[in-house]
RNA sequence: GGGCAGUUAGCUCAGUCGGUAGAGCAGCGGACUUUUAAUCCGUUGGUCCUGGGUUCGAGUCCCAGACUGCCUACCA
């Protein structure tokens, strides 16, 4: 690199009149003795708390970003937004001294950050406002915001912006502020039920508990290979073998994936491990959570799912009791005689019903294509599947009656599959055997610490997971994971 | 990985048959002391994603690439 002049190089940003308007505006501030950068601002209220608890004559102090102004000369209104709430400000040549006057309207935007000062009163057309008598420029703003009437519609600028989705979009703000308070309510719902959060190793030697490809890195100290997990589940065992008899994880989990509407490769999993509990008492837990969430964040145990009109396009029923319906039944619902048929007959059927399967597939394989194909993405209501075939859950107890079933159930919402839930094998010689299958079909490595732990006494245990990004997807009717996810993974520019 | 679609002003979007690059909002200048998508008058602003090609002439047609979206594949 060559020593670059003091001055920053010309961009092609920093060629536009728009930016070089900004900018002449910040030396103007700055040339007025006003600091465009702020400091502490101490406020009586937030702007939610003026506007819900409104009443007039109060003295206020609150500070947000300036949304919108409307400009009536010796009289302006501008709007005072935060994350939560907007907030009508009166803005008069008589209440303020002139030189503050001519410093808002000659050089703040619509972007900034201000902190006001004043009275409360009701303005001759209803409005509940905020009678500026003190300004303070708490931050310059460089660059224009979105359209203040379409917000950012370009799905990129949305993503890698998230800050002016954000700032812009209403039902964004809404969408990651409820999702803070579900995961939160989560957590306490969790705790008030006895059970103890934990955090387990993300950086993982061997990343178990799933079969899914994994993220690798490097410890350079120790000179070894690190996995970024793929779930948390060998770990939270460990601790029941320690005795800990209800723990949950709420954290991120790393896929190495491919990305979609309904994956990211980091995700958020809620993993509940429960001593001596099986995976009906586990669905009955799910069930209680799920439906309490729906009824605490959305009103009802109908959730909506609304198209960009506004037109309801789905209507999820979250009533109790959900069904709980066999594998096996569910595909004897597709076809009464699938289990009679041969491997081939399947086969022949698969393309009967329209199923793409590929010649490699396993027999088990293509039953679970048709189950996945036909009923799985078919299901919105509330489903739990029950008595799932051993070969797709290396992980859970063998049904004592069928050893060809495991006890587990699979929650189906929404078409996609949002909780597992298992009766844990807590056997350390049948798991090793499972696990070594595994393991020689997706040439892995076994996890010899966590069967060693094993052989030193698990508690029987039901085990849960929840998506829980799928779950507010669910909830909050959005259609693709990014909208639920503040950061998702996209490809870098350059 | 495969298929389809998209990329034009700061934002939201038009752009017909290949013939001078358009609107609304934002911005800038002006009017207005109760507006709220304020209004009214005037006005600035373009690497038409990038690179090739065809053509007298390309935002438009062709090829390659980038990124994004959707579908698909992979994915307990």
């Amino acid at each position: 690199m060559e020593s670059q002049p003091s001055t920053p190089p010309a961009s092609p940003e920093s060629e536009s009149a728009l930016l070089a308007v900004r900018r002449e505006k910040l030396a103007k501030l700055e040339a007025a003795g006003i600091n465009p950068w702020g400091g502490r601002f101490d406020t009586s209220h937030s702007i939610a708390q003026i506007r819900d608890s409104f009443s007039e004559g109060l003295q206020v102090r609150a500070a947000g970003r300036v949304t919108a102004c409307r400009d009536m000369g010796k009289t302006l209104f501008f709007d005072l937004s935060d994350l939560e709430a907007r907030f009508q400000c009166f803005f008069n040549a008589k209440n303020v001294p002139e030189d503050t006057f001519s410093t808002f309207k000659n050089l703040v935007d619509i972007g900034d950050w201000v902190g006001v000062e004043g009275e409360t009163f009701i303005t001759k057309t209803g409005e509940p406002s905020i009678k500026v008598t003190s300004l303070t420029v708490l931050s310059k703003s460089l660059r224009p915001m979105p359209d203040k009437w379409h917000g950012v519609a370009d799905r990129e600028i949305k993503y890698r912006q998230r800050y002016l989705d954000l700032m812009a979009n209403q039902r964004s703000r809404e969408v990651f502020i409820l999702r803070s308070r579900m995961v939160a309510e989560i957590r306490t719902w969790l705790q008030d039920r006895g059970f103890l959060e934990v955090e387990t190793p993300m950086l993982q030697a061997v990343p178990g508990g799933a079969a899914a490809r994994p993220f690798e890195t490097f410890h350079n100290a120790l000179g070894q290979p690190f996995f970024l997990r793929i779930a948390p589940e060998l770990y939270l065992k460990r601790l029941l073998v320690g005795g800990f008899t209800k723990v949950f994880e709420l954290n991120r989990n790393f896929r190495n994936e491919g990305i979609s509407r309904r994956h990211n490769p980091e995700f958020t999993m809620l993993e509940a491990y429960w001593a001596c509990a099986d995976f009906r008492q586990m669905a009955d837990l799910v069930e209680d959570l799920v439906c309490h969430l729906a009824e605490k964040f959305i009103g009802s145990l109908l959730i909506e799912h609304k198209d960009a009109d506004g037109n309801v396009t789905r209507t999820i029923d979250l009533s109790r009791p959900w069904q709980r319906t066999p594998y096996r039944d569910l595909l004897r619902s597709i076809d009464p005689l699938w289990f009679d048929y041969s491997p081939e007959q399947r086969r022949t059927r698969c393309a009967e019903l329209g199923v793409e399967i590929s010649p490699a597939m396993e027999d088990y394989e293509v039953t679970q294509q048709v189950f996945e194909k036909l009923i799985e993405e078919k299901t919105f209501n509330p489903c739990f599947v029950t008595h799932v075939p051993a070969e797709l859950v290396p992980l859970a107890r063998q049904n004592p009656d069928d050893p060809s079933i495991v006890d587990v159930y699979e929650l189906i919402i929404n078409g996609v599959e949002i909780s597992p839930g298992y009766s844990e094998l807590n056997d350390p010689i049948v798991q090793r055997q499972r696990l070594e299958h595994q393991a020689g079909e997706e040439t892995q490595k076994v996890d010899e610490e966590f069967l060693l732990a094993l052989e030193h006494g698990m508690p029987p245990a039901g085990g849960i997971g929840i998506g829980i990004d799928r779950l507010i997807m669910m909830l909050t009717g959005c259609d693709s994971i990014r909208d639920v996810v503040l950061f998702p993974q996209l490809k870098s520019k350059d």
